[in-house]
RNA sequence: GCCGGAGUGGCGGAACUGGUAGACGCGCGGGACUCAAAAUCCCGUGGGGGAAACCCCGUGGGGGUUCGACUCCCCCCUCCGGCACCA
């Protein structure tokens, strides 16, 4: 009979367990279910994800007056399936998600698509399949994956970026950004693949290469759309001092990628033209020490300032110069040539010769730089090169530098030289007094810098939000008005990665003027996927929204998420784009937060061991046997530990370790391995001994079950001995476990105080007949379920639920710890003698130093350490340390 | 080059503000159960010495502060990450 169920379970799990679930709404009775002897993960983890589901357990409405609490993982790329990385990122938040929400807090937990990208059009060349078919599949495939591993999302509240719905949005606000001038078009230089003519990211440009066909990637002048989020880079800055819930190096990072300088600008005349340069610089104190100039192959002054007879030479060396392309350009040796010009120094009046450089850029500061050869290394070298002369204007301390004799530029403080006034001054001082005169000559001014440039959105690709504008030969880039929206992507395409963009086609290009009525063209160009992922979090808020990109009431309720986690491979780039889309949203009057994320957490890489043979390369683990090569015989070389990726061969399948393991044992191990901050190396034996722990919990409650159901728990008498030890480890460990998920996010060390104590419960010492002994067993029990709850929740609400309690776990509060329960009334002191360990002596918690020394002096041991040495001092630590300083 | 982060048993990692270094897990060794195996349960496990009680050495290396240092300070070594002509 019971192998006949077994046999039915294992053949039609789905089909009984909706008969079972259905005819109690939810609240199932587990006497319908044949009894599990054994842990099933499998059978566990289905039964619960439908119960979750039909019960609608993790959707989430707003509740104005309720505490709220808004947690976000970065949403993936639908890439086909779901990988470790995904798996440690989401089992995280799950962890967070479930915590707070038995916490009582109002949890936000939603999921989506970055759903736009360019592998959906490379799978179009290479299988001919649409790239709307391929996302659309990949998203399908993935959301059962996230499904299967339990996690608490609110599915309601699904975002797809690719779904005019979505993008539509994001053409909104484009629309509001050129309404204010914050989207503009510019000619600019960008990554040209001449071979897939096309435009690439500089993420896409390996080593000067283009990442797809390899070839040498060019520099070309394209006409493209930028948003300006330079407007924002001192808030940016400044507010990354406003984000104490953020990783230091995060920050950093961005601080750093904003790269504010402080500086002057100085306004040089050229001779003989009526023509001025400015120059940015940090180091005005060095302005006499400018012995020629150098500008940038950009630069528009050259063409109107460089001798006819050296122009020819000029246009070659930029021409030279812009075909090594931008990565090229970086790795090159410096490298000029004069343009014939001179200009005069505004302070001293010294004409000094202007120079075409290399390695000047036109997008920092004003494109061109007074050269201090004594005071800036590459200027230091240039002139070198050219034989221009050094002027020494800074002296280091008791040093006088000879600029014959120098053999690199010195670039710290020092005392001036060479500097009219300035002489004698300290260059620090003289720093702010040369600035001052600048602007009172009216020939300068003090003057910032930032390296943050504007976000360059144009892609020449098919697969991603149409750039809303339409050119008119008469109105020239008119907006397209909103009620308009959304300009729809054609799906009817061809794509073939060669020639023309896709949307050439009539149908798309060919339009009216929204101004004028006469034949129009459109924006072929698509915005950069990062525009996507720059405000998803705003509409998880109402995603079902047509009138608005997000409810302005949802928003002020739920906003900012209050927990975001992510790879750190995003610090700069996605981090810093959210930040400034949330200003700019900001400042369109639609939510009050100045940042969109309150806490971030960057989960470290999911590592494993690579695999390689000295002929063949990377192997598969099943490609080596026995520590050789299946195809040679070579000895495999194991090792180092690396970022799983497909390429080194020692990636792990999801699909493979959740078959096998079920998806608490997946999840678990991810969190236990390491802290969430850390690199995690996946071992197929820790994941195992994963498996073993929940199996250990499983028989604890399983084995049990008689006694530990069947009467009311109150602890109302006094405990003794090994109970009131198990009450009390019961106790510290709810305490444990709640600080190190609260305040610390540290889930490995959460996990091991459980495993303490479900050891301490197989140790248990006595008959467990008694009811005492059962209430304390039930107690600790219970607290056991509880605690490993956010970490495997599936094993968790079984167990849960054949404790007999009535109603399901994830609507449970977290457990509670008694503080007189943790308190101990005895303490082991350590006794050190000289600082060493000699000893240890158990005295009462709130014993004085005098008692603890009574009892320490008896000790034998300290005795002997102690004996016919003059004891100098004691101190002792109120419960852990008794140090006798001795001779 | 500049800016960060990290070095702890055979391995992953604990040790929160200086207070028993190595929790927990893996691996390994031993035992119990079994005809046997698997599974499970129990014990041991930093190195060295000792029969034992115990002792010595140990957190990348070298110095320092302190009654006491994985933790704080100085110098050095190694590995990882970010930026890289930003004037």
């Amino acid at each position: 009979m019971f192998g006949q169920i077994r046999e039915l379970v294992q053949h039609t799990v789905p089909v009984l367990r909706l008969s079972c679930l259905s005819a109690q709404a939810g609240k199932l009775d587990f006497r319908l279910w044949p009894i599990m002897e054994r842990y099933e993960s499998k059978e566990v983890e289905f039964k619960w994800q439908k119960i979750w589901a039909d019960n609608s357990a993790f959707s989430t409405v707003r509740e104005d007056g309720r505490d709220k609490y808004y947690v976000l993982e970065m949403f993936p790329y639908p890439s086909g399936k779901i990988h470790m990385g995904h798996v440690r990122n989401y089992a995280i938040g799950d962890v967070v998600s479930r915590f707070f929400t038995m916490k009582g807090k109002n949890v936000l937990h939603p999921m989506g698509w970055d759903s736009f990208g360019l592998p959906a059009e490379n799978a179009a060349i290479q299988h001919g399949i649409h790239p709307a078919e391929w996302t659309y599949k990949n998203i399908d495939y993935m959301k059962k994956q996230l499904k299967r591993l339990g996690l608490s999302y609110d599915w309601e509240r699904e975002v797809t970026t690719c779904a005019p719905e979505y993008y539509r949005w994001n053409q909104w606000f484009f629309l509001k950004f050129m309404e204010k001038g914050m989207a503009y078009k510019k000619l600019s230089t960008v990554n040209w693949c001449p071979a897939c003519s096309t435009v690439l990211a500089n993420e896409q440009v390996e080593g000067g290469l283009c990442w797809r066909c390899e070839s040498t990637v060019e520099e070309k002048e394209l006409e493209q759309w930028f948003l300006k989020i330079t407007d924002y880079g001192e808030e940016l800055l400044e507010h990354t001092r406003k984000l104490p819930g953020w990783p230091e190096r995060v920050l950093l990072m961005q601080r750093n990628w904003v790269g504010k300088s402080t500086g002057a600008e100085v306004v040089f005349k050229v001779e003989g033209a009526d023509e001025t340069i400015k120059v940015f610089t940090t180091r005005p104190d060095t302005l006499y020490g400018a012995t020629f100039m150098s500008l940038a192959p950009e630069h528009p002054v050259i063409e109107k300032i460089t001798a006819p007879d050296r122009l020819r030479g000029v246009r070659e060396f930029i021409s030279r110069v812009k075909a090594g392309g931008k990565k090229g350009r970086g790795e090159a040796e410096k490298e000029g040539v004069f343009t014939g010009a001179f200009s005069t120094n505004p302070l001293t009046g010294a004409k000094i010769p202007v120079y075409v450089a290399n390695f000047v850029l036109m997008e920092y500061g004003t494109g061109a730089v007074m050269a201090v050869p004594a005071h800036d290394q590459r200027d230091f070298e240039f002139a070198k090169k050219y034989n221009l002369p050094v002027t020494v204007v800074i002296n280091p301390p008791k040093i006088i530098l000879d600029p014959a004799a120098m053999i690199a530029a010195y670039q710290d403080e020092g005392t001036m030289v060479n500097s009219g006034p300035f002489d004698g001054m300290k260059n620090t001082e003289a720093m702010v007094k040369i600035a001052e005169l600048l602007e009172e000559r009216g020939v300068g001014k003090r003057s910032v810098s930032y390296r943050l440039r504007d976000w360059g959105i144009s892609r020449q690709r098919y697969w991603g939000c149409p750039i809303p504008v339409i050119y008119c030969g008469a109105c020239g880039a008119v907006p397209v008005p909103y009620k308009d929206l959304p300009v729809i992507l054609p799906e009817d395409v061809s794509i073939t990665g060669k020639g023309m963009s896709p949307l050439l086609l009539s149908s798309f290009v060919d339009t009216k003027c929204p101004r004028c009525g006469k034949g129009a063209r459109r924006e072929t160009d698509t915005m950069d996927t990062f525009v996507d992922s720059s405000w998803y979090f705003l509409r998880y808020m109402s995603p079902q929204n047509n009138n608005e990109p997000f409810d302005k009431k949802e928003a002020s309720y739920w906003m900012p998420v209050d927990q975001y986690i992510g790879g750190i491979e995003h610090a700069v780039l996605h981090l810093l784009y959210a930040r400034f889309f949330t200003k700019a949203v900001r400042d369109l009057g639609l939510i009050q937060a100045d940042e969109p994320f309150k806490n971030l957490l960057t989960q470290g890489m999911v590592c494993k061991e690579i695999l390689r043979c000295p002929g063949h390369g990377y192997l598969l683990p099943e490609e080596a046997e026995g520590g050789r090569c299946r195809e040679c015989g070579k000895p495999v070389t194991v090792g180092p530990t690396e970022k799983m990726s497909k390429s080194k061969k020692n990636t792990v399948d999801p699909d493979r370790i959740i078959e096998t393991y079920g998806a608490d044992t997946t999840r678990l191990f991810s969190l236990f391995a390491a802290p969430p901050q850390k690199d995690l190396d996946w071992n197929e034996d820790g994941v195992e001994g994963s498996f073993r722990f929940l199996g250990r919990v499983w028989r604890l409650v399983s084995e049990n079950a008689d006694i530990l159901s069947g009467f009311d728990f109150k602890h109302d008498k006094p405990l003794e001995g090994f109970l009131r030890r198990i009450h009390r480890q019961t106790h510290s460990t709810i305490k444990k476990v709640t600080q190190d998920i609260e305040e610390r996010f540290h889930f490995n060390t959460a996990i091991s105080s459980i495993m303490e104590l479900v050891n301490s419960l197989y140790q248990w010492e006595g008959t467990k007949q008694g009811a005492l002994e059962r209430e304390v067993f039930r107690e600790a029990v219970e607290a056991v379920v509880l605690l490993l709850s956010p970490f495997a929740p599936h094993i968790s609400e079984e167990l849960w639920q054949r404790l007999g309690n009535p109603t399901p776990l994830y609507s449970t509060p977290w457990p509670v710890f008694d503080p007189d329960a943790v308190r101990s009334e005895e303490v082991t002191v350590v006794v050190q003698v000289n600082g060493k360990v000699r000893a240890k002596v158990s005295v009462p918690a709130d014993a004085g130093k005098e008692y603890v020394e009574g009892v320490v002096m008896k000790e034998q041991l300290v005795a002997k350490w102690v004996a016919a040495k003059e004891i100098r001092t004691t101190v002792y630590v109120p419960g852990r340390i008794f140090n006798i300083v001795v001779q």
